[in-house]
DNA sequence: GCTAAGTAAGTTGTGCGCAATTGAATTGTG
DNA sequence: CACAATTCAATTGCGCACAACTTACTTAGC
């Protein structure tokens, strides 16, 4: 007789349970802003670097075109970003940030702050968490 | 000049990728079951003790109707699940297992090792990566 | 017994995530 | 130059998540 797996001994429910906790203590503060989680995460891109083509975006948040390409046509609506074929390779579409989407990463400063107050861990333990976690995703996307 | 958050240093940034790593890994395998990850998780539940009713499932997944509702439809129509009227209270829903669904057990009993193999991560370093992350989700639900 | 409050499941609407396909533009090769 | 292969973004379709609302049923208070 074998046994079925628990799920409270599963580290991928862990996962699950923890992001969507997660998200879900960002979420009344990224509602303040206007933006949803994946939005924020595309914007902390943006933040760092501008303007990004849509592969590049995805390749650093590990999301497609079938994610992004809606998803950014929002963040144009909402006014923070704008949409640009580019001139020399007119497959490419590259994503300017506009006045109002550059000026929401001021409002967006304190945000992790926010995570960290809620996660009742000590800095060692969120930072080593997140280098585990690091490791854990790079091993996961190598096995395939 | 205040300076916005990095993509990289977030702890909720490393959950939510290396969350979808994990359920991509799965993702071949249960597609050998029929199951997509989510219903694989209600099966887990099921497997330790059935039936139950969509509110009981919701607590220990921490899902709501609105995503159980229709997923259990799909696992009914799948032939894993009978969704039955309780005859005591009308309101509830009980999930029963078919003996097709109670079969499909077996075939998921070494479905966590995967993952394991796959996290490059010793058996310590999980249990511990599993543990802090239990922790981590109770003090963000408690934060509320 | 009757109504008010509460509870269970379902429905609707929006926004991801991701596989698969399409269409346009570019590059590589002979 | 021609044309096959590749690349980029967009689209389609399906299945979650989750908020907000609805409907059916049950229970409590009077």
């Amino acid at each position: 007789m074998t046994e079925a797996p628990r799920l409270d001994r599963q580290v991928c429910f862990a996962l699950y349970s923890a992001s969507r906790a997660a998200t879900a203590v960002y979420r009344p503060i990224l509602d303040d802003l206007g933006l949803t989680y994946p939005q924020y995460l595309v914007m902390l891109v943006l933040w760092e670097s501008e303007p990004r083509g849509v592969k590049d975006l995805g390749e650093e948040l590990g999301l497609d075109s079938g994610t992004l390409s809606p998803l950014l046509k929002r963040l144009e609506a909402l006014g923070f970003v704008e949409r640009r074929r580019s001139g020399e390779d007119e497959r490419r579409v590259a994503i300017h940030l506009t006045p109002a989407g550059r000026e929401l990463s001021g409002k967006a400063t304190g945000i992790p702050q926010h995570l960290a107050d809620a996660a009742g861990l000590s800095a060692e333990e969120l930072e080593q968490l997140r280098t585990t976690l690091g490791r854990l995703t790079e091993a996961l996307h190598r096995s395939h």
